[in-house]
DNA sequence: ACTAGATTTGAACATTTGTTCAAGCTACAA
DNA sequence: TTGTAGCTTGAACAAATGTTCAAATCTAGT
């Protein structure tokens, strides 16, 4: 039977993702797989090549889970949090917490700059949607004129990457829920025009 | 000769750390070290024995300095401040950015608990460090009694990791310096005493 | 049922990689 | 000078690992 690829795609990303590219076997893909290597080969063309192809789709899952979560909410900030709550700190239940980007791109650091610019864009790409969704919030008055959305994109992915690295270097990451909405409290208190009704 | 225990470690951690525990051959480690694969492991075991020694000679190194800032400013906050900014925020000249520590606990996720201990002791030992400094400057007055100095230094640890995280995700990095002050100027605004001269 | 094309299989291969060890070297005491 | 203890050398090995490919198997159209 011809196998499924888009699930095929999604075990390899998750191999990929707990154990990292290097580490991540072709023996250990063979298994997960459950397909023999010339398969494999035939169908990705090889490790970095599979590599690269989960890469983007976790790339583009992620922006097209921001953007549903943008959909489902009129307050944009709501958006945000949801999309963080769900995508980022759902490691309450021994998940993996680090984002599979950040994870890349620190181990690519040295070599494979070529599959370390993959990660890069996608980082970039869900960092626009938070601007976007930032000065959606703005026009909406629902954060000051004078703040500046590109640089509350910008700290909202410091913020984030902030609590998956610190709930990934602590066994015990129960807090990072709570902390997350202490974040958005801070930031509505930051940023939220003064009471004006 | 006899080769230098310390420079040996030195130039060691330089390699992990550039190319993480995996991707560093142990041929890598000869030629950086000029050293023969015998008195490699007659020096140091095996490769992971040297790494982990490498992880606990960096962890202390990371401790010594945050104390010398501490014995060098009467002022904790700022001792803090320095350290982060000499240890975690000299980027600027196309250094590595993640800490060493974290870049291990980040790789080695899936196997390797035993090293992977080792780093999060060496981080948990600088957060206690922290925290000892935000009680010292509540002490002195330098922050609200209500402030909580393990919270702090929770904090603090995740805005540097979220930081170092960040500029090792962007090639254009320039900013994390400057970012790095805003956030020692939100410390300040939330936790700082009301002006009582 | 037959055939052609596509897909899968799994044994095999060439490298790479962590590690070992017998032989050689060096420094220093007698 | 000689002996010896400790260190270094580098060739060699076994295991691991990414990859290939000819044969087997499956699929679908006639």
């Amino acid at each position: 039977m011809k196998y499924d690829r888009a699930l095929a795609i999604e075990k390899a990303t998750q191999l990929f993702w707990k154990l990292g590219f290097q580490a991540t076997k072709m023996r250990d893909l063979q298994e997960e797989l459950d397909m023999r290597p010339g398969s494999i080969y035939a169908a990705f063309g090889n490790k970095e090549a599979l590599f690269k192809i989960c890469l983007l789709n976790y790339a583009e899952q992620s922006r097209l889970a921001l953007d549903k979560y943008a959909g489902l909410n009129s307050n944009p900030i709501k958006a945000i949090y949801d999309f963080i709550k769900n995508m980022a700190v759902k490691a309450e239940e021994g998940k993996i917490n680090n984002c599979f980007l950040v994870k890349s791109i620190s181990e690519l650091d040295g070599n494979n700059a070529h599959l370390r610019q993959y990660a890069q864009d996608g980082l970039k790409d869900v960092e626009s949607g938070f601007e976007a969704l930032f000065l959606e919030a703005q026009e909406k008055g629902l954060i000051k004129q004078e703040s500046n959305p590109a640089r509350l994109a910008k700290w909202m992915q410091i913020q984030v990457m902030g609590l998956r690295s610190y709930g990934n270097s602590q066994d015990n990451a129960s807090d990072v829920g709570i902390m997350l909405d202490e974040l958005f409290n801070s930031l509505k208190q930051a940023h939220q025009p003064a009471l004006s009704e």
